[in-house]
DNA sequence: AGTGCGGCCTGTCCGC
DNA sequence: TGCGGACAGGCCGCAC
């Protein structure tokens, strides 16, 4: 579900709830995750508090002063602020309860997220060492893309989609982007030209920074900490648009799989 | 090293 | 109504 503009709006909306509370206890119904949660994260971090609430790509980063908590929300996950007695759901796996009477709520249905804890520097983890830089960091450049691109026959989309060149683009903003670049999304990455990776670069941030501002993208289940969704979905040119005219040409939008994941685009403004 | 899949799960929707 | 299949905001880990 979530891409960069959804959890860093998750980010957003627990921070101010959780940053500097003190936990009461942790209860987990569920630790079947992507990978299995440690069980002992009650005895863990009973009695201590977040310091920091950061977020790296599509992970957030809890941090105390003996570790830090990784979360990834996966294709269906969210977090939000609820009271610590209000009734849970079957897929409300984990509540971090503070003793303000505030909890933490962890949900997901299809249990990709995943909920790790580690006491080195975050960065320093295995899913996070790897990663591409920030898409919205100046370290995300027309010249980076280019350097990196040279020599790759793999799709454009894929490539943007790919974690360890750049995080936080997904299916939706990756489509979007590439709109919004005017390049086909099947484009060997290697037959970009400098002028294109330059175009894309700003699409990508523009794309992101946007949809920030709305509140992410809800299209089915995508809620914010408050349970609420984002409005990012009425500016969409091409995502989820199969044959319906496109916004710039009236064009049908066309649909096809691309390494298995439905691409959008528009055949008259993306060549 | 780069590329392409399978697989992890549950839910929803669509056609028969 | 029921049932099978396709599909869904991700991404690791494995073959080739």
């Amino acid at each position: 579900m979530p891409e960069l503009p959804e959890v860093e709006t998750t980010r957003r909306g627990i921070e101010p709830h959780i940053l500097h509370k003190t936990i009461e206890r942790v209860i987990i119904r569920e630790s079947r995750l992507r990978w299995p949660i440690n069980r002992q994260l009650n005895r863990i971090l009973q009695g201590s508090q977040f310091r920091a609430i950061d977020r790296r790509g599509k992970y957030i980063l809890l941090s105390t002063q003996a570790g830090t908590l990784i979360l990834h929300l996966g294709m269906s996950g969210s977090l939000r602020i609820v009271d610590h007695n209000s009734p849970h759901d079957k897929h409300d796996h984990v509540d971090i309860v503070f003793s303000n009477g505030k909890c933490l709520r962890f949900h997901d249905p299809r249990k990709f997220g995943a909920i790790l804890w580690t006491r080195e520097d975050p960065g320093q983890h295995k899913l996070l060492s790897t990663l591409g830089p920030e898409p919205l960091a100046k370290d995300f450049s027309a010249d980076y893309l280019f350097t990196r691109s040279r020599g790759r026959k793999t799709a454009i989309k894929n490539l943007i989609m790919d974690s360890h060149i750049v995080v936080g683009i997904g299916n939706i903003y990756a489509c979007e982007a590439l709109f919004l670049a005017g390049i086909r999304p099947g484009t060997a990455s290697g037959r970009l030209s400098r002028r294109q990776c330059q175009v894309l670069v700003e699409a990508i941030r523009q794309v992101l920074q946007q949809a920030i501002g709305a509140g992410g993208t809800t299209l089915r289940d995508f809620t914010n900490s408050e349970g609420k969704p984002g409005y990012f979905k009425q500016r969409l040119h091409v995502y989820g648009r199969e044959n319906q005219p496109c916004s710039q040409c009236a064009q049908l939008v066309k649909r096809r799989l691309q390494a298995g994941r439905s691409t959008f685009y528009c055949p008259v403004c993306q060549r």
